[in-house]
DNA sequence: AACTCCGGCAACCGCTATCCT
DNA sequence: GAGGATAGCGGTTGCCGGAGT
């Protein structure tokens, strides 16, 4: 496939945005909505690539966007859902109203990641669930079980991606384990983790084996596993659904003195 | 006051996913 | 189904302003 050229013309505009070329956006986008980024610059008279005024508008010009600084509240979301979604800074910003995914992403590398490394609590980083195909309403299974999860240190949170051990159960209903990063730092699990039921490995925690559409054998050990997971919950929803699902999980668990292991 | 350093942020780049013919 | 066009995403870059010396 050959890359579409994009600002390959000489003569087109790169750099920070005028007030004027602003106005000529808004105003044109206002009018006739933004259709064809492609053929928008010239129909609005733009001297820019239409992935830079796609961008501009996104990113700054939307009459939606908050601006200013992000409350704690926003903050506190912003590290959970990465915790439970990684570096999807759009599935993030859809969570938060208003912010785009670059702002999210500014915040993060500027000031979140930094606050995280200083902090001495543990952390424990989310399911990571990955679309394999986006006119899918439904998650499928393979999608449901394609999980990374990151081996904790006991006193800093772990953040580059060296650290992160991914884990891929099952195509169809197989189970399998590839894709492991650092043997080192992987917790020892073997199949049995994923299938077998419950065993009581440390103390103060139980295990619990959750089912998921009622195919697939998960194993969770999460304390108050109760209360965390409703028996009825289904995991059938969709995606959007099932973002919503996680990070219920996962704001209640965050929430508790008490973090998984793995 | 002048200079350097550094952090924050806007914008760009390159890639993949999806749409369309 | 193939291939081109377009949209969208995440990583990276570079500019700018403020802090520090």
């Amino acid at each position: 496939m050959v890359r579409a050229p994009c600002c390959e013309k000489m003569g087109l505009k790169k750099g920070p945005w005028a007030p004027e070329e602003d106005q000529i956006l808004t105003s044109y986008i206002q009018k006739h909505g933004h259709g064809n980024w492609r053929a928008l610059p010239k129909q609005a008279g733009l001297l820019r690539c239409g992935k830079s005024c796609r961008l501009r508008w996104i990113n700054y010009l939307k009459p939606d966007i908050k601006r200013g600084n992000f409350t704690s509240e926003e903050e506190e979301t912003i590290i959970k859902l990465h915790e439970m979604l990684g570096n999807r800074w759009s599935a993030i910003a859809a969570k938060l109203p208003g912010r785009t995914d670059n702002e999210i992403k500014n915040v993060w590398h500027t000031n979140l990641k930094k606050r995280l490394l200083n902090s001495n609590s543990r952390r424990v980083t989310k399911p990571k669930i990955k679309r394999s195909d986006s006119n899918s309403s439904i998650i499928t299974e393979s999608e449901a079980a394609n999980f990374n999860f990151r081996e904790m240190d006991s006193t800093s949170a772990c953040t580059t991606s060296s650290d992160f051990s991914s884990v891929t159960v099952g195509e169809s209903k197989n189970i399998k384990c590839e894709d492991i990063e650092s043997l080192e730092t992987m917790p020892v699990i073997d199949e049995s983790f994923w299938s077998e039921p419950a065993i009581d490995e440390a103390p103060s925690m139980s295990s619990q084996s959750m089912t998921i559409s009622n195919q697939m054998p998960f194993q969770y050990p999460f304390t108050n596993y109760e209360e965390t997971f409703p028996q009825s919950h289904a995991y059938d929803s969709n995606f959007d659904d099932g973002m919503d699902f996680w990070y219920d999980i996962f704001t209640r668990t965050a929430d508790s003195t008490e973090l998984p292991e793995f």
